[in-house]
DNA sequence: ATCTCACATAGATTTTTTTCTATATGCTCA
DNA sequence: TGAGCATATAGAAAAAAATCTATGTGAGAT
């Protein structure tokens, strides 16, 4: 099997959580406390800082630790890269509104 | 959880594979008979059979029965629904790529 | 220094997913 | 009609993931 799918599978696999997906959906207007994004769920502590580190390990979001909090934010450069591949693996390849996306920037 | 999560996750739980992530690659330029993509992998027919399934229960490949063949397409309206929704769901909102792409396209 | 609080780690259990073998279905062609 | 082929279904075994309880760690406050 091609390292692509397999690597962007991995990140498939991350995202293809309810919760996870809703943490994601929590960061993505800014950085939150462990402790806050916990107040939204129905889960133990350990549970979410299990949740926390496959998403940090995964690249999606990027870990702050400042004295004993935790801080979690988007790690919005992977996110786009992964979002713009994942589309162009699975689009009809030479129309895609990725590349689309990079000419109009590179004008 | 929101339905809105629970909903994506299941398409990201399905995409979250790497022979499905390859088949949905093979699928991307054209329509396949089921023995054509088995050909490409070292799994069984079964296999391949419960996986087409998984797809074509996601909404991301279309079924077409002729004779004793099963031809599969992706379904691309869904699956640019999803990764649309999904960019959104993720991004901060009112800066996404999908809306700029839809904007251009209606003027 | 020690207590407390926020978070991490360990280990176990349960649930889900993957993928196999065996077998059924249903079409086509001689 | 019956043989052969492509695919589907059933059921089981194995692997992976989720999530809990118990406990460890390390920072800040008293």
């Amino acid at each position: 099997m091609e390292e692509k799918y397999i690597r962007y599978s991995k990140i498939l696999k991350v995202l293809a959580d309810p919760k996870r997906l809703r943490i994601v959906d929590m960061l993505s207007c800014g950085e939150l406390c462990a402790c806050r994004i916990l107040e939204e769920f129905n889960i133990t502590q350990p549970t979410l800082s299990h949740d926390m580190q496959i998403l940090a390990n995964a690249g999606i979001v990027n870990t702050r630790r400042d004295g004993k909090w935790a801080y979690y934010s988007l790690n919005n450069e992977n996110l786009d890269e992964f979002y713009c591949g994942l589309k162009t693996l699975t689009s009809n390849k030479s129309d895609c509104i990725c590349h689309k996306h990079l000419n109009n920037k590179l004008k």
